[in-house]
DNA sequence: GCGTTCATGTAAAACGTTACATGATTTG
DNA sequence: CAAATCATGTAACGTTTTACATGAACGC
């Protein structure tokens, strides 16, 4: 069910094809938030179309379709957003990896702990980096890019979990 | 596959029945880490023991069976655990929710994230008195308790959720 | 002894992945 | 004109959810 809406979050932030959706679900929308292949993406398209709460609104080269939300998808999509429910859980394979870390031995442990703190440092550099340049082509009072509220969260995640490395590492070696 | 692998991680630290882990799936562990009902578990537990990579090593009251990891299952998991994929992606509702925020009107996104901000806020706090209480009841020297590392990683995350919903308060109002 | 919690299971449906498939357009 | 990329799709298979099911032990 959460597929169809990240699919119209998307497409109520802009119109875009089938093609551009799986590209941007590859990138970091598709790692943090919610993760599809273009097998999955497609048929939801004509789903959605089907029942209305999107539309082509463009036909491109190649057989390309734009789509955009209508008003009934719009309506959806405010309603899912604003009615969340009580409980929520997480399948996530890096943070599955890293609670089972303790059922190694020791040096297994760390070392895996200090490769992933080097890899979130890496990757929150990269992040940050992102977020400025983003920042910096925006036009000042224009609406808040797409991507620039996912690259901050991804940093800040980054940034936490490379603290909580480094702490477990700490643990560890006073063990 | 992830499953097995999560199921094998919780065996590796302690026995225990599939009712125990079912219990366990659904508190940080399948919070933050993966998620499981029991109809999904039993079955896979009857397919490890089948495997022989676990095996039962006490029966108990009411049917229950205490399940134990092997060295086949102890190897499997240490293999799984030192070799990480390149890539890896995510499915979770609630950071889904948040990315998607900036598709709805100001009003409702600024009261959403107030609203995310306090209860990141709420569990941050709970957490953290938890691995206080973990910390007070763990005998000095002795293993690293399983949910110890769950609950540090839950109050970092909470926490860094919480600033980033703070941020994005600021930049919303700013436009 | 009655309601709750413990403890396990099966089967159908929904969701997601992998493998296969096709053809158009662009780039060098 | 060949290779890469764009752009979409289907079908078989595997994973996860929902709904249904059963009975034993415990607490009051």
């Amino acid at each position: 069910m959460s597929l169809r809406y990240a699919l119209l979050g998307h497409l109520a932030y802009e119109a875009a094809s089938g093609y551009e959706l799986t590209k941007r679900f590859e990138q970091e929308f598709g790692h943090y938030a919610w993760y599809a292949r273009h097998t999955q993406i497609y048929p939801e398209l004509n789903r959605l179309a089907a029942e209305g709460l999107i539309e082509v609104v463009a036909e491109g080269a190649r057989g390309s379709r734009t789509y955009a939300i209508t008003a009934e998808g719009r309506d959806q999509l405010r309603h899912w957003l604003t009615n969340p429910p009580q409980e929520q859980h997480a399948r996530n394979e890096g943070v599955l990896r890293l609670f089972l870390l303790s059922s190694l031995e020791k040096e297994d442990a760390l070392e895996l702990l200090r490769a992933k703190a080097e890899e979130c440092e890496r990757e929150a550099k990269q992040l940050r980096a992102i977020s400025e340049e983003i920042d910096r082509h925006a036009e000042p009072g224009g609406k808040l890019p797409f991507g620039r509220i996912a690259s901050e969260f991804g940093w800040r995640s980054y940034e936490a979990t490379r603290e909580w490395a480094l702490w477990a590492i700490k643990r560890i070696e006073e063990t």
